[in-house]
DNA sequence: ACTAGAACCTGGCCGC
DNA sequence: TGCGGCCAGGTTCTAG
C-alpha cells in the first residue's frame, strides 16, 4: 500500500521518464479515476492535450505534474492500489487500466494509471504561488520535508484530545504516514497506539518523528514496501522493504527486541500491530473533576 | 470546533 | 465447485 516512500519512488520514476515531455492525448477509460476532476473527462483531456509536463513534485502521499509553466498541475493520489506505469505503446492494456497518456515522442512510451480498487485518482487544478495544487493546501508537510515544523507538530499533539496513531494518520498534522509506517514508527519509539497525544513529552515527540523519518528513509532506500503485486513503481518493479518490517503483519511472531509474541488489535476498521511488552497500553485517563 | 466512525471499492482468501 | 462473507486501507463525508 503506497505510503510516502512508495510515492517518492514513483515520483522519481516520473521525473526520469515523463517530465519534459509533451502530451498528445489523455484518454480516460474509467470515469471514477478522475472523479476529483469535477469538470469531467472531456475537460480533463482537452486541457492536457499539447501541454508540456514539468518537474514531478510530491507532498506526503500526493504527487503532481505541473503544466502551463506551473500555473496548473495534474494531481495524482495512488489510493491503495494505484500504479503509474511507463509502458511501450505495444504493451497490452492492463486489466485495471484507468487513464492513458500518450506523448509526442511516442518511442518514450505511454504513461498509464492502473488502479484495481479505484481509491486513487487524477485531477487537474490551479496551483498556488508555491506550486502546490490548491486542493491539497490542507496537507501538512511530511517528515522528509526540510521545512517540517517539529515545534508546531508537538504543539498540535499537546492541544489535541486524541490518540497517537490517529494523529500520525491525520494528514493535516503530518503527512505521508499510513497504517504500516505508523505501526513501525510506534514500535521503534516503544509507544502504544492508544497513547493520548496530550501526554507526550517534547522528547517523545522528537524521537517519534525521528523514527518516522528513519523508517521511511530505509524503505525509500529499499525501493518502497510491497505486500502483493498491487504496488509497482513507475517502471513496473515491486519494492522489497517488507522483509525488514518489525511490527506490521507480525502477529504471533516474536518481537525483535524482547521476544514477546506480537499482537494484532482491531483498530478503526483496520489493524494495529504492536509488542504488548515494549509498547504498554496507557492507563485509562482519569475523569476530569 | 473538534472528534469518531462509516462509506467508498475490488479481488483474494477462507470456510462451508 | 461455488458462494457468502471477511479483509486490506487513505480520504472524505457525516454524525455526534
Amino acid at each position: 500500500m503506497p505510503e510516502l516512500p512508495e510515492v517518492e519512488v514513483v515520483r522519481r520514476g516520473l521525473e526520469r521518464w515523463v517530465s519534459g515531455r509533451t502530451v498528445t492525448a489523455a484518454e480516460v477509460l474509467h470515469p471514477r479515476a478522475i472523479r476529483r476532476h469535477v469538470a469531467g473527462p472531456l475537460d480533463f483531456a482537452g486541457r492536457l492535450a499539447g501541454r508540456r509536463i514539468g518537474a514531478a513534485m510530491r507532498r506526503g502521499k500526493y504527487l503532481w505534474l505541473p503544466v502551463d509553466d506551473g500555473a496548473h498541475a495534474v494531481l495524482a493520489h495512488l489510493g491503495m492500489s494505484g500504479q503509474l506505469l511507463v509502458q511501450p505503446a505495444a504493451a497490452p492494456d492492463e486489466r485495471h487500466l484507468r487513464v492513458r497518456f500518450t506523448f509526442e515522442d511516442a518511442d518514450g512510451g505511454e504513461l498509464r494509471f492502473v488502479d484495481q480498487r479505484t481509491f486513487g485518482g487524477l485531477s487537474l487544478h490551479p496551483a498556488s504561488e508555491d506550486g502546490l495544487p490548491d486542493v491539497i493546501a490542507h496537507i501538512a508537510r511530511d517528515p522528509l520535508d526540510p521545512e517540517f515544523d517539529q515545534d508546531a507538530f508537538h504543539a498540535a499533539l499537546r492541544r489535541r484530545r486524541t490518540t497517537i496513531k490517529r494523529a500520525l494518520l491525520d494528514q493535516s498534522l503530518i503527512s505521508g504516514v499510513g497504517n504500516i509506517y505508523a505501526d513501525e514508527a510506534l514500535w521503534r519509539a516503544r509507544l502504544h497506539y492508544d497513547r493520548p497525544t496530550a501526554t507526550l513529552t517534547r522528547t517523545q515527540t522528537t524521537e517519534l518523528v525521528a523514527h518516522v523519518h528513519d523508517v521511511m528513509t530505509a524503505a525509500l532506500a529499499a525501493g518502497g514496501t510491497s505486500f502483493d503485486s498491487l504496488y509497482v513503481n513507475v517502471n513496473g518493479q515491486s519494492g522489497y522493504f517488507e522483509r525488514s518490517l518489525d511490527a506490521y503483519g507480525r502477529q504471533d511472531e516474536p518481537c525483535r527486541r524482547c521476544g514477546t509474541p506480537m499482537r494484532r488489535s482491531a483498530w478503526m476498521n483496520r489493524s494495529s500491530y504492536f509488542c504488548p511488552r515494549c509498547q504498554r497500553a496507557p492507563r485509562p485517563r482519569p475523569a476530569r473533576a
